[in-house]
DNA sequence: CCCACCTGTGCAACCAGTTGCACAAGTCCG
DNA sequence: CGGACTTGTGCAACTGGTTGCACAGGTGGG
């Protein structure tokens, strides 16, 4: 379980209400971590409780929160990222059906394959152009920056 | 959700008992859609009640049921196969470490890293041994047999 | 030959995540 | 200026999967 250190590592950056996150997470962050709106007010109010983060009433907008890193939150952070990691569970619904192909309709598989390439080619795209965007000159990156845009180029490559 | 069909599509290609799907899993098709003998147990019930499957009391052993796809079972695999596939939820909590690397120990960091390295290539040791054991001369391949070779060297790739 | 261990099956409680919906407050347009 | 639409927040029910445990029956070694 991730999304709470990912939410963490989001608001260490910069403090956001719920939807702000949302946006976040259907952008960067999400391609490596993906999370529905309820799921994130759902985590965001129990980190809360937690006292991982603290909230205050958002600027003007009556209902908006916006929420920051406590302490115990960031000593909480720090010490996940330094904890072991489970290999990865690939879960590939298309590997599967692909080795049943003999057990349906191949020409219709074959044409969800070439939906799915077209997805990802698509894909593929818009974090290029994401990268080309928000890091025009890789070069000069340090720190923070540097780490976002190595993890971007590790889901490009992938 | 694919497990159902993962299972349907193992005991397409030969029939077993709960602990034999389980073995299945731990290799070849496991990597591709991972399972706890647990969760494999309750499934094949549930599909047995859905009549997917029909079981039969194993060959001396008490408890043992071995599990045959059903015709009503086949058909829910073909149209499955053919049905149109979510496009792959990448979900990788490295990455969302990676990303927060400066909130936490650097040098933690890079050592879980190259433990998941490692682990990854031993894994893909593993994989191209069984493509070796299994499939010596893979220009011969036809049908299950080419798609199962296919998957796998997708997977080696991957 | 009997006790300890192993193998295969399975239940129960829990947990993270999804789906579907609701509702308050703000905004925009006729 | 009032009704329709949008935005932001959130609850409730459900689902798929994990963790921890139990137990029956078989097996092997002292």
């Amino acid at each position: 379980m991730a999304l709470e250190h990912a939410l963490l590592v989001s608001l260490g950056e910069r403090p956001g209400t719920g939807i702000e996150l949302t946006r976040r997470f259907d952008r960067s962050i999400g391609f490596f971590w993906n999370a529905t709106h309820q799921q994130i007010y759902k985590v965001l109010r129990r980190m809360e409780t937690d006292g991982w983060l603290r909230s205050e009433a958002g600027d003007s907008r009556s209902t908006e929160r916006r929420y920051t890193v406590t302490e115990s939150g960031s000593q909480v952070l720090a010490q996940w990222v330094g904890s072991p990691t489970p290999p990865v569970a690939l879960r590939s619904e298309i590997a599967v059906k692909m080795r049943g192909a003999s057990f349906g309709d191949r020409e219709q598989l074959l044409a969800r394959l070439q939906d799915l390439r077209a997805e990802h080619s698509s894909r593929h795209a818009h974090f290029e152009q994401l990268e080309r965007e928000q890091f025009p000159d890789p070069g000069v990156l340090t720190g923070q920056q540097l780490d976002t845009w190595l993890v971007l180029r590790g889901g490009i490559k992938q």
